[in-house]
DNA sequence: TTTTTCAGCACAAACGTTTGCGCTAAATTT
DNA sequence: AAATTTAGCGCAAACGTTTGTGCTGAAAAA
């Protein structure tokens, strides 16, 4: 019982059978006869046979593991992909081989160096927000290892990717603000380089023109997403427009430091402005005022469909030649949920 | 150029000399004649050669691999960990095999025997809040594969552990407390079974008896780590005592409430009622009120040493007969630091 | 009965690498 | 010149598993 591993071995010739034969019965190869099938299982069960995956892998040149490479792992959005992609895995007896790139996009680089040396199955990528060079990735499908990308997408055709489609969630919040008969919505945007940002002001103008109402562009500011930005992007959006009575600010973080620059400048969040923001912090919901709604982005959704598509990718390698290949393309709908939390204020 | 990755059989025949050679040679073994080992090295990269893990790993039984258990990512202390984890296996060309609990029994035992299929060289592990039964660890001594615990230790004797002091810490907070002249402090505690509690308790006692002052029971109460269970805490005290002047918080989210709370019984956070906390969240430098000062646990400092612990374990494998075979018990010990976004509000 | 079929198993190669051992020829020592 | 050392390399086994092919004897078909 104590120290090594048992191995096939040992039951063959415990048996006086090949190991071939232990191998098939192991499998329920059909070729095999049902008492020596029942027999060697018998054996393997007492002697407390686990395969070697090690030698499997090597023998099969398989891994069994997928790669997840991402940016930061405590960002919320990022560490709900990873239970996701876990949970996947997980079922199909994948296990996960995680690093983070920190943004860096040498370590990205490295990452991949690593992740090829340890024949990965394939890779869910969500790319560093510096890297410009994408060659480490072309590099890989010289190796027949598929990749699908999420959220943060390089600018590549060719490519399978997973991401969510804001426009739709940033229509549904301005709508909803909208009927709940608001009538001057600021949005505090990111900057104007980020389609995110051009996202974000798509869903704005179409919910104002879907509603017959007109569109004006002095409600909508840039900001850079420090605190700094977001103050004197607030204190412009004030300024101009002194019957604005709802914002809506680009991510979490925006709105924490909007919602804590307005209490300083006191102002009634209950009644006289309220924001609505895209949900990256789960803490939101320990703040002292929350947005009254944000737009979900379904990271674990996102995750779950990433990984879907990567085992299809690997289990369909063979027929993978460039004519017959297809690359996925999905886009998860984001969708405006109220906060709860707000209500028990 | 296409599809399959060189082995170092291809480089052989294109020399004209024996695997070994090229093997040796690529290691830099002393008995490969130099100009060999060069014309050897050259092809090597030419060729873009790149050593097959997986049959490295098969024959060596090892796969330069960690596995790390944990119960839940979205915790910014193991997200802390994770990364401290990641880092130090990095430096030694070591990947990551990350896991989630999820504080379930059952899974942590699955997780376990996936592990074990791996032939991971070692593990890191926090372990679930509900696992009471520990045969799983123990099987793996069996296997040789080192373990060394973190934080969540389980009450086993001969064992390796990484843990935090939060005695020092809490000390330091009710001193630093003292000394800025408060003389009626609260404690909001968490159940008295933890030790975790126990601990936060010692270091508030011997604070105050240190500085000469009579320890009041009633100042320290417990909770049930809930929002209402907090609020119910934080009214007690408040009642019991007029003239308290601060609180030290179980944990952040303890914190969080009772902050939320204090504002909306209208209490004076700047001036009347002062918090320290025990460091969790990143976010509460968004918040609106933080705790002047939080006990900080460095949970990246804790991972290090755990790989560290563990690198030792795996290297020394063979000399570690039960008899000479000594046990690490590793203590970090918490610290109090001041919040400097405090200030900034 | 003879031929065919097929169930049930064994043989052996292969995956890529490491490593103990043995061999040869040259260099060094007597 | 003979004996000894040594530098430099090749041979082959081993790690555990999978899998194509070949073999044997018995059951089915003729």
């Amino acid at each position: 019982m104590g120290g090594k591993q048992t191995t096939i071995k040992e039951i063959a010739s415990l048996l006086n059978i090949s190991v071939s034969t232990v191998s098939r019965a192991l499998h329920k190869h059909p070729s095999i006869g049902i008492t020596t099938q029942l027999r060697v299982q018998k054996l393997a069960e007492e002697l407390n046979y686990e395969p070697n995956q090690a030698a499997i892998f090597f023998q099969k040149g398989k891994s069994y593991t997928i790669g997840l490479i991402l940016p930061e792992l405590s960002e919320a959005f990022f560490s709900s992909v990873v239970n996701a992609v876990e949970d996947m895995a997980y079922k199909k007896n994948y296990t996960v081989l995680l690093a983070q790139s920190h943004d860096n996009e040498d370590r990205e680089k490295q990452i991949i160096q690593m992740m090829k040396n340890h024949r990965v199955d394939g890779l869910v990528v969500s790319v560093a927000k510096t890297t410009t060079n994408f060659d480490h990735f072309h590099m890989l499908e010289k190796y027949n290892i598929p990749i699908v990308f999420f959220d943060r997408i390089p600018p590549l055709k060719n490519i399978h990717s997973v991401a969510c489609n804001i426009e739709t969630g940033s229509f549904e919040a301005v709508n909803y603000l909208l009927k709940k008969g608001h009538r001057c919505i600021g949005l505090i945007n990111g900057p104007a380089a980020l389609t995110a940002s051009e996202e974000r002001k798509k869903g704005y103008f179409n919910a104002i023109t879907k509603n017959r109402l007109k569109f004006d562009p002095s409600l909508i500011v840039s900001c850079d997403l420090t605190e700094k930005g977001t103050q004197e992007a607030l204190t412009a959006l004030m300024e101009n427009k002194r019957n604005l009575t709802a914002i809506v600010t680009f991510n979490d973080y925006v709105a924490l430091y909007a919602i804590k620059y307005a209490r300083k400048l006191n102002i009634d969040l209950k009644n006289d402005l309220q924001f609505i923001s895209y949900s990256n912090l789960p803490l939101i919901n320990y703040m002292d005022h929350v947005p009254i709604a944000s737009v979900e982005q379904f990271p674990y959704k996102q995750g779950e469909k990433a990984v879907e598509i990567l085992f299809d990718l690997i289990n369909n390698k063979d027929s993978s030649t460039p004519e017959t290949m297809y690359y996925n393309k999905v886009v998860v709908e984001s969708e405006l949920v109220e906060n709860q939390s707000y209500h028990t204020d």
